[in-house]
DNA sequence: ACATATATGTTACAGATGTAACAATTGTTA
DNA sequence: TAACAATTGTTACATCTGTAACATATATGT
């Protein structure tokens, strides 16, 4: 099994971005989070260099310009993300992790119920119109 | 509402000992931690000291020794983690973690079960025989 | 009272992170 | 082709973290 390479906190929103859609100029990443957040375009470009340098995201030249794309996969980056936290906060189980939530946030009767789904093992068929 | 400290991954593992049972002296702690981790005594302290700091810990003299002790809430530090843990990994919803985590991880019936009956507010009402 | 053991305090140091500025290169336009 | 604009590369710097070592103060036994 590949090791996914450690993603900080800041990197974590560039390789959304990415996740989401790829490749993206550089230029694309800087537009789009810049409306999210209150980085500089340097800084940005600093976070996907980093990320380039961890092997989590590549890059190919497409005349001036480079194209980001991901090298590492989204699930295995968040299943291992959920492993740390659940160590980290909740002694390694997601029992505690979900009670806190259920009862620091309220949760309504519908997100109970589609919790529920999801622990059938029935994904979520919400989606309803699927607006691409 | 009180802003909690960030606290680091390894001096998580301070909280959690503190918030099961305190005050304890550092010596305590640094007895505790060495069973669980590998760092050396020095390390442990460093970690003490660095969460006084931070107002996550307090201690009251007791002669020669300190008495450390929370001034931090769990549940509170708990929530806050998992917050940022959400808005980073899974767009700030639970569901996504919910589906990944069954997903990735095998459940069993029985634990999915004592989720369903989180879900529904009731407190999993296991702990048998509290071994103490 | 002094040596010793034990507790706490101070300092260190490399790597990761957040947050950029400044420099170099190259395509484009007058 | 010279100047400019757009892109990428290099360097910076303060904090935070992990991981300790070394120094100092103090209780205790003899």
């Amino acid at each position: 099994m590949k090791k996914v390479p450690k993603i900080s906190e800041a990197e974590w929103q560039v390789m959304k971005l990415l996740w989401k859609q790829s490749p993206l100029t550089a230029n694309d990443i800087v537009e789009t989070l810049s409306k999210e957040t209150s980085w500089k375009r340097e800084t940005i470009r600093t976070l996907i260099n980093r990320l380039v340098g961890k092997k989590a995201l590549d890059f190919k030249k497409q005349g001036r310009q480079y194209l980001y794309f991901p090298l590492v996969d989204e699930s295995e980056c968040i299943m291992e993300e959920t492993r740390s936290f659940l160590d980290r906060v909740h002694g390694g189980s997601i029992e505690p992790m979900l009670a806190a939530f259920v009862k620091s946030e309220k949760l309504s009767p519908e997100e109970i119920a589609r919790l529920k789904q999801i622990l059938d093992g029935r994904e979520t068929p919400n989606e309803k119109e699927k607006s691409k």
